[in-house]
Parts: C-alpha cells; structure tokens; sequence
DNA sequence: AACTACGTAGACCGTTCTGTCTACTCTGGA
DNA sequence: TCCAGAGTAGACAGAACGGTCTACGTAGTT
C-alpha cells in the first residue's frame, strides 16, 4: 500500500477509482450529472459497475466527489495557477482571469461552468449537490475577495460579488457562442478597477 | 370554432392544448427540461398521454414550444413590457432592467434563467433545442442593442452583449444565493453607460 | 340519429436508469 | 501453497423514460 503511494507520480496503469473519476470529471464537466448514467462511465472508464460502486455508495456521492475534483483541477490548479503565473500585482491578476477565460473559450471543447450547470440542474434548494454547487462557486469568490483585498480595494466582498458575476455572465455568454466574451468582460473588469481607484497596466496580454 | 376563438379571453374552462402548455411551462422553467418527464406533464395538466402527443409529436417539439411561450410571456410580456412601463428615456430603461431583475431574485419562486439552464443541458452543438435557446438568448441582445442605439451608444452591438453578459451573471448568481445580485449588476451597468457617454439620472427606482 | 372532432383511461412496448447480486479471475504477500 | 483483496462480466430487479395503441365517452353539427 505504501509502495503504490510511494510511485503514484510513476507511469503506472492507472487505478480502477483513478478511471472512474477521471472519466466522470470528463463527462460531468461536459455534459451535466444528469445527462450521464452510471453504465456510461462504468463502459467509458473500463471499470466494472459493481467496482464503481463499491467506491462510491451512489450516484449522488460519485457526483459530489466530481465537484470535490472539478474545484482541485479547474479552480486551483488551472484558474489559480494561471492567474498567479501571468501576474504578480493583485489588480493584474484579477484581469488575467479574463485573458485566461479567452485562451478557454476558444477551445473547442470548451465545456462552460460545471459549477452553474450543476446548480440550474437541481433546482430543489437543500439537495447536496446544489449545496456543494454552490460551496465551490464561493470558494472561487473567496480567491477574488483575496485578490480584491489585496488591490486595496475597499468592499472587497461587495467587489468579488460583482467580479464575478462578470465572470459566469462571460462564461454563459461563450456558450451561447461570443467567442469574445472574455475580451467583453475584462473591459468591464477594467471599469470596476477604475472606480474601485486601483491603477492598473491597462491590459497586460500574455 | 369560430365561437371558441372568440371568447378567448372569457373564463372558459381551458383547452387541454392550454392546459399541457401552462403545465409544460412552470415544469420545464423550473427544473429545465431533462428533469421532467412527459407523463409527469400529463398528470399534473390532467390531460392524457395520447392528447398531449396528439398536439406534440415528440418532447423535443414540447421543449421547443416550451421556448417560444418562454420568449413570449417572460422576455416579451415581462421583462420588455416592465422595462417600458418603468422609464422613457432609452438609457433608463437599460438600468430598469436591474430594477425588474431585483424583484425578480427577491421572489420566493425565483427559476433563474430558463434560456441558460436549457443551454447548459444540451451539450450537443446541433441539437435543435440547444440552437432555440441561443435564438431566444439573441432575441433578448436584440432588445437591448434597440436601446443602446437609441441612447445613443456608439457600438450598440457590443455594448448590449457586454450587457447580457451582466445580466446572465448576475442570474446565475442571485440563483446561487446573492439577493442583491441585481442591485450590484445595475452599479456594473451604469459604468458601462458612463463610459459610454451616456447621462442617466442615476438610479431611478420603481 | 348519425357523424365528427376531441378527449379520456390505461395497458403496453422497448429502452434506459440506478443499484444489487453471483460467480469467476488475477495478483501479491505470509 | 494458500489466502485475501481487488477487480471482472453479466445477469437481474424495479422504476422511470419516451412513445404507441385500443376502446370508450361526450359535445356539437347536420
């Protein structure tokens, strides 16, 4: 047990859990929690269904660990890590999301916002996945919040709120096909810095 | 028949083509359509199965119906009609927008978006409910750019998507708990009128 | 009185859904 | 050598899905 942690980082096959949430976070992130069944990741991920549940108790717990790994690879080790590596003073990197958000939207396997899906999926207020939808969208404004605080911007709670509803619009947008939605949103972002008083190197483009 | 049209508006106990259509409508706007099942629409309306695929040969024709009512009773009949009611000057109505969103995110019934929760379930480039609900997402930018024109906004076109952008953000986020998500998306949009040129008697509220 | 248009109830079909069960295989230590 | 742990294939259950069919009821027209 130890030996397997010792080279997780080696090219070993990958695990049974390993497939099932890679292949969940693949389908889920593109499709929606609804739109994929257990078979289809059963199949797609070469695991066996009684493996995948013996992992996971339901559907509902496979889903949440989907949100769990959608926060750890999107948010904080693309969306974070990107942002820091392409900016050093706060008020940049909270433009950067938007360079960051317009080399995504020009995917063309750009999949939108797990997050919001997830939550215009289940409209039930108290189901957990809803919950935790919404747990990792505040964990997204957290990072702004800190960003926002560190610019010296004074309501910076008030500032992520708004910063970010600048983001999931831009994201929705993109979906709906403007492929330069990101470009759209960092001028409004350029706007909201301005009258927060926080000086800016108007647009540093990768 | 003649005479049946001709009451419309009388209290006539309504056609089960208007019963499956009121039925379809507070369903599929409220959990979208994948979460509600044609025999759940033909159980709550009280009308049998066989009518209801009498009227729509498919679900899918159902959902695109869906849409179109969608279109005329919440982007026209409301939010259009609200906005006109609620200003004169083109650039007020811009900002009354927020104001009908506002009392909109405070409604205990509040559904978000349905264009955007439709879009974000069909994953499918070509699926035709998918390019419907872009269609009616565009028809709204329409509206908007109308106003933008007419205040006198130079680049009327990205103004109004710059514009949605707002909006949808702040949908999604007042359906991720913000109440006051339309207050601050109308602070978004008087900046934006501001850079535009545009006067606007700041904030004028119902 | 007979016809037509519209609607009903409910059985039914084939498929897919989540979740369970059994019986078997492989592999790595003790 | 034997045993435990992990995984396999595939059948299965029970419900829900979209969609079809039959047989019947009823209201209005001619």
């Amino acid at each position: 047990m130890d030996a397997r942690r010792a080279d997780k980082s080696r090219s070993r096959p990958a695990s049974a859990r390993e497939r099932i949430d890679r292949t969940a976070y693949e389908l889920f992130s593109r499709h929606g929690i609804r739109a994929v069944g257990v078979d289809t990741i059963s199949a797609r991920s070469g695991v066996a269904k009684m493996t995948l549940y013996k992992h996971y108790p339901s559907k509902e717990e496979l889903a949440l660990a989907f949100l769990r790994r959608r926060e750890e690879l999107w948010t904080r080790s693309w969306l974070q890590q990107e942002v820091e590596r392409r900016a050093r003073p706060p008020a940049e990197r909270l433009l950067a999301v938007f360079d960051v958000f317009d080399k995504w939207f020009r995917r063309s396997d750009f999949e939108a916002c797990a997050f919001a899906r997830v939550l215009l999926e289940h409209s039930e207020q108290r189901h957990p996945v809803r919950i935790a939808a919404k747990g990792h969208i505040e964990t997204i404004r957290a990072f702004l919040r800190q960003l926002a605080g560190d610019a010296g911007v004074r309501d910076a709670g008030g500032f992520a709120r708004q910063w970010q509803i600048v983001m999931m619009g831009s994201i929705i947008a993109a979906y709906a096909g403007d492929r330069d939605a990101a470009r759209r949103a960092k001028e409004i972002g350029l706007l909201l810095l301005a009258r927060a008083g926080v000086r800016t190197v108007k647009g540093v483009q990768p």
